[in-house]
DNA sequence: CGATTTCCCTGGCCGC
DNA sequence: TGCGGCCAGGGAAATC
């Protein structure tokens, strides 16, 4: 379950290996989900971003500025851009140099043949994805690739003029970056109690903040206090909330994300912060704040932990 | 138009 | 061992 921290820190890992490199080829797996990642066939990746949680990729293609020597080109100008958003399962992995890893086509490695290399050097099993689960794959260069694998398709991929992001409704109404100034304790405030919803279920919108998802809603609420169905914020919550959300974040891009079954990072390794975990997923163990059992319910269709004597429920 | 509901997907796990 | 049933859940579309 990709969220801020595992996206940044799939995009500082993409960043160097992807800028600079073009794509030669692509194929998608037959979805409308996916089948947009042929477009990029022909650009050159000129940059790697992250908005919230969907990875922003600039393109530009040769001819796009006649008049342009390659070197003027720079990232902000990029003509398109190549945007994933992971969902829930997305893996996104760059293949070492040429001939090091077994074609996809071939059973060499999966049942009997003899393992890769790259195979024997990984401890985890969960970190050679499958070929099954395939859904794009761009051919660079250089003779590298990126593919992007997704058990469950809950991913997406899109190809869209830089900036135009009205196919993609989320992020064109996305909140501010967490750690932007524009992430106010006032803003959040004023965004939580100017609708009835939970405050989680606002947290989840990407609306009011970008990139909270289920992980860090549930540990900043604890962090800060808050019960996850408050309907109002006070001044002293909502700055604590806004500074919960910022730590929490920072605390998973730290640790290089959390993984609970399927995250993975471009290497295929885990992240480390679900060592670092308070409240989510921990509902009938007591809290480690102050020893009541954590309870758990639902709120937005989500599962919730919460402290209910720390989290003291406003309105 | 905002809020709410439904649907998309499949592996892992549980109970029988 | 096999199998039905349930759970995880972000975002988009449909509906209220």
């Amino acid at each position: 379950m990709p969220e801020l921290p595992e996206v940044e820190t799939i995009r500082r890992q993409l960043e160097p290996l992807l800028v600079g490199s073009t794509v030669l080829d692509a194929w998608a797996f037959p979805s409308g989900k996916f089948s947009a990642a042929v477009e990029a066939s022909g650009a050159t990746i000129v940059s790697v971003d992250r908005r919230g949680k969907y990875l922003l990729m600039g393109l530009d293609r040769a001819g796009d500025r006649a008049g342009d020597s390659p070197g003027v080109r720079s990232a902000g100008t990029a003509a398109e851009q190549l945007i994933v958003h992971l969902g829930m399962t997305g893996r996104l992995s760059v293949s070492q140099a040429p001939g090091a890893e077994p074609h996809p086509a071939t059973d060499a490695g999966l049942r009997g043949g003899p393992r890769s290399s790259w195979a024997e050097s990984v401890a985890s099993p969960g970190s050679v994805p499958s070929d099954a689960h395939l859904r794009a794959r761009w051919s660079l260069h250089d003779g590298r690739a990126l593919s992007f694998h997704d058990v469950r398709r809950f991913g997406r991929i899109a190809v869209v003029p830089a900036g135009d992001h009205g196919s993609l409704p989320t992020l064109a109404a996305l909140g501010p970056e967490p750690f932007d100034e524009s992430f106010s304790p006032e803003r959040l405030r004023d965004m939580v109690n100017a609708s009835r919803r939970a405050v989680k279920t606002q947290l989840l919108s990407q609306r009011v903040v970008a990139g909270v998802g289920n992980i860090y809603a549930d540990e900043a609420l604890w962090r800060a206090r808050v019960h996850p169905s408050s309907r109002r914020l006070s001044r002293d919550e909502a700055q604590r909330l806004r500074d919960a959300v910022r730590d929490v974040l920072a605390a998973g891009i730290t640790h290089g994300g959390t993984t609970l079954r399927d995250y993975r990072d471009v290497s295929g390794d885990e992240g480390s912060n679900q060592r670092h975990l308070d409240c989510y997923g921990r509902a009938g163990e007591p809290c480690v704040r102050c020893g009541d059992v954590l309870r758990r319910s639902v709120v937005d269709a989500r599962a919730t932990a919460h402290c209910a004597t720390c989290q003291r429920r406003r309105a």
